[in-house]
DNA sequence: TGATCTTTTGTACGATAGTACAAATCCCAT
DNA sequence: ATGGGATTTGTACTATCGTACAAAAGATCA
């Protein structure tokens, strides 16, 4: 029951079962579930691939484990941003913080596990773009809960714009979240290197700014009817 | 070289080689590259596994002609839409104009192909989580020029903000776009059944109002000296 | 030290993957 | 109608997949 010294963080493989873990986060976040096997998972993490079934079963079940490590800390500390955002005085200022507290743990550690929750929120987002089933499954008993307090209190800082567009606002704050993590890359590419897509503080001021202003906009109904339409052709 | 009637639309397979990039197309867009086989495929278009071999070679050269049929009427139409755009006076409208051009068609048809461009914008979205090599090659070479002409007609009419912030949010938007395609149940969910997801036209507008406002926020640089950071707990 | 439990290794099995290829079939111009 | 290219079918091959399982190795405590 005695725990070993655990030397420092030099100890190559203090446990095998958290190297497993971390390797299969970096290569089902990089390259999709399907595309890695449980041989690519075993070697990388320098084990051996019965090693993987041992410890989680299935393949299945290494995935279900990686949502487990994650899901509780990085929602722990968005209630707690929450909680602090909402006591935040200035109105456009709370937007702001609640905003913030939604999108910083997604970017850095909301755990005490190394490499940060980047690489989870990555994962989520290339589960999500392949409509896996068992993350389609966690994801729905267990963040849609947080989007709920994240949109309500976003709500209460903008009483007049409709719940379903702040949903729908919501909805792109992720999907802007989701591809920063993805294809960082294309942000340095389109910039001609003048930003860096893989710059985690960047992204979090530049996500925060745009996504404030996209909560403020005008609702739809009372936009529409006062503008006109842009002009469209008709396709051929 | 004489055309078959064709008959109706009701020919049910006038031509195996299209039946089979459809359901390539829907198979790839819902499940990424590597969870569907060439068996899949084959069955869904009702074709023999062989039959995709001798049309498209490998599964490969089946990814790469679903993009090259897209690409090329799909960039055409933002192309259009985009010159059409310019061409508005009034700098807002403008902006709204550019956006809507960049938007409309990956929603709505590209091309004459039916099911229109959203399943290939899905598709994108899909092989872009997935960090597919295909598809990599393709957009940097592809989209790359479509994406920098958007930007540069952005930053025209908002020559205040910095390229970077456009490059960041026009990568946001694009984000956006992609996350409403791949799980647009989610908006409905959110919303309690207040919002349809899947209803092209809503995410259209919703994503228009609010990339607009995003884009039109303050540059980076000038807002943050002036507010002050709101609060976040040091993290544990 | 020796017994017992945990972990790691090595190997094997059935299923399925992508692809190749020959035979069968279809289609159209002659 | 018929010859010949285009297409479709059926099948087979090899590689790799997820997983199971027995044996080896390591750890723990009387």
């Amino acid at each position: 029951m005695v725990r070993k010294p655990a030397s420092k963080e030099t100890a190559r493989k203090p446990n095998m079962r958290e190297a497993i873990l971390a390797a299969a986060e970096e290569l089902f976040a990089t390259n999709g579930f399907n595309a890695v096997s449980v041989r690519d998972i075993a070697q990388a993490a320098g084990a051996n691939p019965g090693s993987v079934t041992y410890h989680f079963k299935t393949k299945d079940g290494l995935l279900l484990e990686i949502y487990r490590r994650h899901c509780g800390p990085m929602n722990l500390r968005r209630s707690e941003l929450l909680a602090a955002a909402k006591r935040v005085r200035d109105l456009r200022d709370r937007l702001e913080a609640i905003v913030r507290a939604y999108v910083v743990p997604a970017f850095t550690s909301g755990s005490d596990l190394a490499g940060g929750g980047a690489r989870f929120t990555r994962l989520r987002a290339v589960m999500s773009a392949e409509g896996n089933d068992v993350a389609r499954r966690i994801i729905a008993q267990t963040f849609d809960d947080t989007s709920h307090a994240f949109i309500d209190a976003i709500h209460e800082s903008l009483p007049h714009i409709p719940r379903t567009d702040i949903v729908w606002r919501s909805h792109f704050l992720l999907g802007a979240l989701y591809y920063s993590l993805v294809t960082p890359d294309r942000v340095s590419r389109l910039s001609r290197g003048e930003a860096d897509g893989s710059d985690a503080a960047s992204a979090i001021e530049q996500l925060v700014q745009a996504t404030v202003a996209a909560f403020q906009a005008p609702a739809l109904d009372q936009a529409a009817p006062v503008r006109r339409r842009p002009a469209v052709p008709s396709k051929a």
